[in-house]
DNA sequence: TGGATGTGTCATAAAACATTGACAAAAACG
DNA sequence: CGTTTTTGTCAATGTTTTATGACACATCCA
């Protein structure tokens, strides 16, 4: 098994259609992890990161819908893609499903075709962190399996929304990026921060990257957003 | 109404959908354009050049399915995210409408509020028109997706202004374009400059890419306006 | 729980860029 | 040729965009 494919977490209470699912996805080549119930879930997400999560809207102990929830509204796992799977087609789950800000809604059944389709739809839009990648740049050097940085072999200290930042531009240096991608990519979908504040993340990703000196490494393309290189 | 509110083009047969659709996108500030079917859409496509696309699945004439595959198979349109809207819940139809290339998928009955999330998420995602295109000329090289310009291999350093004026005379060299014409792609529909301006920037983008010697490769047309090579 | 750390917003400063009018230079035209 | 029209350039001014520091508030972790 790759090492670096993406690594969806399955978030479901029948045993049954865990099995379905990982066996499926596991040969598509993904990596996969389960849950049981919302609890489980939010643990295997702290634990293991995945990158892409898989939920079932009716859980034991804590609903699909909760989870979603508390997943969106923190910082450190707001950018993490989540399909709902329901049984239910009543439009207004789906808008609840979304207003709790899931990114895809997937109704039962469905085919694996289609969750593949949407799985493979997401994971493009928003991920940063390559898991497992090292990418490096001009002397800089990110770990996404450690979380480390360093820049001339000099390790660097940066947030979490500092190390979305810099894994976005690193995954493809020198394309410049608009504010609007890039509050896509390292906030996440449907949440409502000013651009400004990409301004605000960009000075401070500057200085820590300057915290050992060094040029700084990101290009400002008036009118048009930023870039590494 | 703000002149910069993203352009929704409505595809739907149906009268009284249409004027449901444009009523709430309207109130929500965006401009709206409709057509009835999909010739008129592909007609109103290349006339108005819409930001975003709802396009129903069932059209007469020529279905959304194929609408949406004839935009995504043009360089100039294909960067237009469309979102296709359907009574079917089939979930073979959804993998089909991804996979003729449509950027998202509403089913019917939806909401407006999810509709209108799913507008947001979209525009955001492709918004300035990326063209990812590198263009060449006489040794000039423009990256349109890093937004650098080389000429012989040395970077030439130029504003938001220049960059524009030259991708527009990149884009077919040695034609001849006027000064109305160039305010028109360069600044911008409606905009109220003095045609003087054009000279202007024509003149610091003649020095922007002479600052490392070489001919000057505009051509100036008499009575006319300006060209490239 | 409580201190440390991270995040979003605002006000303000600083920089970059755009516009315009004036005038000089060049081309067109009789 | 001299006149008229068009174009090039400059400097002054105005506008827009970006940078930064401060602060309040949320979140994390022991």
């Amino acid at each position: 098994m790759n090492e670096h494919a993406p690594l969806v977490l399955v978030v479901d209470d029948e045993p049954a259609q865990r099995a379905m699912l990982t066996y499926n996805l596991e040969s598509e080549g993904y990596r996969t992890v389960c849950a049981g119930d919302g609890e489980e879930a939010l643990l295997a997400v702290s634990e293991q990161g995945p990158d892409i999560i898989l939920l079932d809207w009716m859980l034991p102990r804590l609903s699909g819908i909760e989870v979603c929830r508390q997943l969106k509204s923190r910082n450190a796992t707001r950018a993490i893609p989540v399909i709902m799977v329901s049984a239910r087609t009543e439009e207004e789950d789906r808008v609840r499903g979304l207003e709790t800000g899931a990114d895809d809604y997937v109704v039962k059944p469905y085919s694996m075709n289609e969750l593949l389709a949407r799985l493979r739809a997401n994971l493009r839009r928003a991920r940063p962190a390559q898991v497992g990648q090292v990418l490096e740049f001009e002397g800089i050097v990110l770990d996404g399996e450690t979380h480390k940085v360093t820049r001339d072999g000099k390790l660097l200290k940066l947030g979490p929304t500092e190390f979305r930042l810099l894994s976005t531009f690193m995954e493809k240096p020198s394309r410049v990026w608009s504010r609007e991608q890039l509050l896509d990519r390292v906030w996440g979908r449907d949440i409502y921060v000013d651009t400004r504040t990409v301004d605000v993340h960009i000075g401070r990703l500057r200085k820590a990257l300057g915290q050992h000196g060094g040029e700084d490494p990101i290009r400002t393309v008036r009118g048009a957003g930023y870039a590494l290189g």
